[in-house]
DNA sequence: ATTAGCACTCCCATAGCTACAGTGCTAACA
DNA sequence: TGTTAGCACTGTAGCTATGGGAGTGCTAAT
């Protein structure tokens, strides 16, 4: 059944309702009955009547009660409705501003401009906060070193424009003399200073069939030392966790074996990796409420993620805020959403 | 009370009941009875003889009774009698040291050792694995780099003996052109190659001084470049920490409340980091119990820690594990050890 | 010095009970 | 036809009483 079925089904009175419900279940964590309902409403109507439509909603799977003499709370498609249709969004305030801005200005480096924000994040939101490292393939390369380790090891030193430092060790298999490894260096810098790692690693491969003709020993060396440090370039990305322990908090997640899978998933990251990487598309702020996220351990949380832009405006990652589905969709998704926007103005601004 | 006194009180029967008690708790985790003690220890005497040797104990602050129909349990001093004296510690199986062996196997980089280790010490303990990144004091400068990022900043690259890359940006205030750099760099990678970054700094000053005198340019531009890099080498240590999670298990830790502050504290490093420079001087397995460590987040844990060389053979770090104060401390203690020599060697053989 | 016996204390699981909140249904009402 | 009052019903939370069990300390006997 679609949302814009639903939508037809249950008509705007009821959906006036399920908005009120949510934002009190939201507010208080209880299971809202129709006597509260009929109160909070604005509407005048009785608590009998209330309980029709709650019927109703219940029908169409937007509410649920936990047992026969509790009230009504939200399921899944009932937060994904609220979301889609009924939600007003509540900009955050200029304190809260003010503090962001404070967090995230001044020349720090990005590794710490991630961190700060990830720790803005769950502040604000007394949730986890999740920004994932800036991923470097469109990042420029500014200069190309190389320091023999041993015989045959070659550390590998790529100085970005981002001002980081990215360093890897390579197995050449044979020797290099001093002198050749400068050579090489010089003719990487000279010929590659500048662009993008992503696009050097095809020009590279072009590069290197043309030189099979004209057979320059140096550019030889230089391009298939080149070759095996971006062939090696397989990082599959990393993220920053901040305040993991604000979920303790939440009695719907304070059943400690469901804590304790939850947490182990922050440790392995690899899904966490895999969810944040299907947001880097989104142009806006993406939500997974409860197991839309389709990873087990999440069943009970949301996501709210927003992808953050580098210095030349390209998406260079993504961040977000985890929490139980009972969150306060309404101050978290223009939180979330602010955010990434100082934190591409702050990347732009070095 | 010293140790030595409760020593003399407790006769060395009471000591044998001591530790087959502790024994018992340890492996049971439910307080301890004079009739299930009678059983275990060996000695054929009635539980109430034992009673009255338990009466004994409880006087001498060595155990405690949660109240007065349950059995007894440790205090902290009979953890710490128990470890002192009474201790029989079990090496670790063949298999164990295999699997551990292979793990930290491997031309890895140091990095990932330390996590390696710090993994392996969390699935062998079931506790949570730490594992401190090797100090860089300790460490041989191989090759110093200088890459200009704008008019007036300069991201200095040092390589160190162990393959390790480290990188800052330096604000210098001044201009310098390319070939200062380069000159800068050269000076410095000919004179100081292959010192410590720890003697560096201090001759680095004693070595300004001098020139003064002598006035080369190029030298001074080097050594006032340098002296920055390596005043700025204030970083504070950090830590790996693995399978926290295995801490939500015990139900001395399960209070929902103590454990997320016990979480923060991991997360805020500060503490754990000045535990773990205590022990940086220790020359073998430290144990701290209970209030021992002198931080409350971890009054109702254990650490055992053990100091870790690097190739040189000095101190460059220390790793331990973090635990209820009910652990195996029997199994425990030798693991701790030999993880830390099996880094070590995995440290030098690069 | 060791032990048996005994009264005592505290914990814990169980069961029963009540109060309460909220429901669904029915019938009456505008 | 939509709304409402009334009512019987249901599941939960909290309270109390109760009995069994485990373990203790003390005393007196061996």
């Amino acid at each position: 059944m679609s949302n814009e079925s639903i939508e037809n089904i249950v008509n705007e009175r009821s959906q006036h309702f399920l908005k009120v419900l949510i934002e009190r279940y939201i507010r208080e964590g209880q299971p809202v009955g129709s006597r509260t309902l009929s109160r909070d409403s604005g509407l005048s109507l009785s608590p009998a009547t209330i309980r029709n439509v709650m019927a109703d909603l219940e029908d169409a799977g937007l509410i649920i009660s936990p047992h026969t003499s509790a009230g009504r709370v939200p399921t899944i498609s009932g937060y994904r409705f609220f979301v889609d249709y009924l939600i007003s969004l509540i900009p955050p305030g200029e304190t809260e501003l003010e503090q962001m801005r404070q967090q995230l200005m001044g020349d720090v480096d990005s590794k710490a401009l991630v961190e700060k924000a990830s720790s803005a994040l769950s502040e604000l939101t007394h949730m986890a906060g999740l920004v994932m490292i800036p991923r470097h393939e469109y990042v420029l390369l500014k200069q190309i070193e190389f320091v023999p380790l041993s015989d045959t090891r070659i550390l590998v030193i790529l100085v970005t424009s981002d001002g980081e430092v990215q360093n890897r060790v390579i197995e050449t298999g044979r020797q290099f003399s001093q002198s050749d490894l400068v050579q090489a260096q010089n003719f990487l810098n000279a010929n590659y200073g500048g662009q993008k790692l992503e696009t050097m690693r095809t020009r590279i491969i072009e590069d290197m069939e043309k030189t099979r003709r004209q057979m320059d020993a140096v550019m030889e060396q230089a391009l298939s030392l080149a070759g095996q440090v971006l062939g090696s370039d397989r990082e599959e990305g990393d993220f920053v966790l901040s305040g993991q322990t604000n979920l303790m908090g939440f009695n719907e997640l304070s059943d400690l074996e469901r804590l304790r899978h939850l947490f182990d998933s922050f440790a392995e990251k690899r899904q966490i990796l895999h969810l944040l990487d299907r947001c880097m598309e989104a142009e806006g702020v993406q939500i997974f409420i409860g197991e839309e996220s389709g990873y087990e351990p999440f069943d009970s949380c949301s996501f709210i993620t927003a992808p953050y832009q580098n210095d030349d405006g390209e998406v260079a990652g993504v961040l977000g805020v985890v929490g139980p589905t009972r969150m306060d969709y309404n101050k978290v998704i223009p939180i979330v959403d602010v955010t990434a926007r100082l934190l591409s103005n702050a990347l732009k601004q070095r």
